[in-house]
RNA sequence: GCCCCCAUCGUCUAGAGGCCUAGGACACGAGCUUUUCAAGCUUGUAACACCGGUUCGAAUCCGGUUGGGGGCACCA
């Protein structure tokens, strides 16, 4: 039984060139499953398709994988004892494989042109057939077979399928499927360039490499059946199956470019927190069966359940990832996010510009609340890291009346005789002038924080005050008496 | 077209025959708080696709219909 093995499994993904979203949720499971039953999570690469292979695609999974937290046990670069896992340095094995199928007749070689099959499709779906291949190949007497190889006729080798009535297997998420045989091709195991295609490669490899579950994505359940059929021809064990809903378009097609960014890197170029993709990707299918939502990497090993896998497809909603990764980044420590800040800013406009631990520490406990991503803090606040360039024009027309300017004049009096203010000390400076000019502490408020900020939406002015420092803050006052007159 | 899978608020979902006048979260609306914007708190709108059956009783079981998705390559 395949539960008194140890637990492996895998994530088989191609090198396309970035990591799909949905390829993320697949190993985020695998890695969830494999860690909480104490078990081996594998990294394999299938790159069969050399029409496909892009440069550095590799190098470039590894690294996101890296970053989201999804560290492999065995796995190119990093080795293991059933290496190479990189299939296309695995080609003597699968032709090994092929071979044992040739002996046994479970397999034969085709000899069929690209034209010839195309032609027959054509001829199949004119009479409403469902195409399949017509086996001209499998009735070719030994002869006429040797009489091919020995011209150098290229050809590829077929899985026969065996005249049995239905196929069955057990999934974990979908329990029994059932598919009557006479609906399977014959499919093609090796292509003629040598290669194996995915459901040979994926079969060999995942008996080979003691894989105990296979759980992937929702596309490969129709392929199944060939899979289960291809064991049985080899006469191994049939691993457990778990066929994952497919991650949905916001029009329920499944998951592609086109419709928004499905690239992990995307995300992570936008400032999502790995921990809030994470997160978010792990509820698009999955839940604790409780009401809890907001979840640790351990939580997550410690609660999940294939069991509790869903049925049908989850459509991907940014909204949720949106609030998912300010619940994230809410919960950092200041010292986190004071490191993350940092790096932000080495990459903005005021890279070359010098805050200080302590300043950026005050501004980012003014700003907590108000911004989702990192890059929010410089998106939302320009205002701590330069004078304001210019004022809004809408906040001037709100808050900028006739008066303004000598209201503030009185302002910055005093507080030019405050000492070491601190925001308090604002306070009832503001509140003092305000009582003096006869008018509400709100009209001097708002004019005030245009004057330093340039918007008219923030942290409290007391607060932008205190982290300007008086110096600054009276000096941008002043300006903006200068230019907002002018305006 | 054929095969397979699926079907609860707009979205992610709880629900494994009575606990459901269907719960939570995101989003949206209202209110409170308030110097603004957020945050927070309170609160509202909103769903069992349809039709039959089984049962004392069905969102839950069965059948069908409809709808959606996936697969039908020398791609994975």
């Amino acid at each position: 039984m395949a539960n008194l093995k140890s637990i492996r499994v895998r994530f088989a993904p191609s090198p396309t060139g970035y990591l799909h979203v949905g390829g993320l949720r697949t190993a985020l499971y695998n890695y969830l499953f494999a860690r909480k039953h104490k078990g081996v999570f594998v990294l394999r690469i299938e790159d069969t398709d050399r029409t496909r292979y892009v440069e550095g695609a590799v190098e470039n999974l590894i690294e996101t994988l890296h970053w989201a937290g999804l560290e492999y046990d065995e796995g190119p670069v990093k080795g293991g004892s059933y290496a190479p896992y990189i299939q296309s340095q695995r080609l003597e094995i699968y032709k090994r494989h092929v071979d044992m199928l040739l002996e046994k007749r479970k397999a034969y070689r085709c000899f069929c042109t690209p034209e010839r099959l195309e032609e027959m499709r054509k001829q199949q779906e004119k009479i409403g057939a469902s195409s399949k291949y017509d086996r001209r190949c499998l009735k070719l007497i030994q002869s006429e077979i040797q009489a091919n190889l020995s011209k150098g006729v290229p050809f590829v080798v077929r899985m026969k399928i065996p005249d049995v009535p239905t196929i069955q297997f057990n999934d974990i998420i979908r329990g029994k499927v059932e598919f009557a045989s006479e609906m399977l091709d014959d499919q093609v195991l090796l292509k003629s360039d040598g290669y194996p295609t995915y459901h040979l490669a994926n079969v060999v490899d995942d008996h080979l490499m003691d894989i105990s579950h296979v759980i992937r994505g929702e596309e490969w359940l129709s392929s199944t059946p060939k899979h289960v059929l291809l064991y049985q021809h080899f006469g191994w064990q049939l691993p457990v199956f778990a066929h994952l809903p497919l991650l949905l378009n916001p029009d329920r097609s499944k998951l592609s470019k086109r419709q928004g960014d499905v690239a992990v890197e995307d995300y992570r170029a936008k400032g999502y927190l790995p921990e809030a993709l994470i997160n978010f990707v792990a509820f698009l299918g999955w839940n604790p069966g409780t009401e809890q939502e907001f979840f640790y990497f351990d939580e997550l090993i410690n609660q999940f359940l294939l069991e509790h896998v869903n049925k049908a497809g989850a459509i991907f909603n940014i909204e949720k990832l949106n609030w998912m990764n300010f619940e994230h980044l809410r919960k950092k420590s200041d010292e986190d996010v004071l490191q993350l800040l940092r790096s932000e800013l080495a990459q903005s406009r005021y890279k070359h510009v010098h805050f200080d631990d302590d300043y950026l520490q005050r501004v980012i406990t003014a700003m907590r609340d108000r911004v989702s991503f990192i890059n929010d803090f410089i998106e939302k606040s320009p205002y701590f890291f330069e004078a304001p360039v210019e004022y809004d024009k809408e906040v001037v027309k709100k808050r900028w009346k006739k008066d303004a300017p000598n209201h503030l004049k009185k302002l910055v009096e005093e507080f030019l005789q405050l000492q070491n203010p601190r925001k308090e000390d604002y306070e009832t400076a503001l509140h003092r002038t305000a009582e003096s000019l006869k008018i509400s502490n709100g009209q001097l408020i708002h004019a005030a924080r245009l004057a330093v900020s340039g918007v008219g939406a923030g942290p409290g002015l007391y607060d932008i005050l205190y982290i300007l420092g008086k110096e600054e803050s009276v000096q941008r006052i002043n300006t903006a008496i200068e230019k907002i007159k002018s305006v």
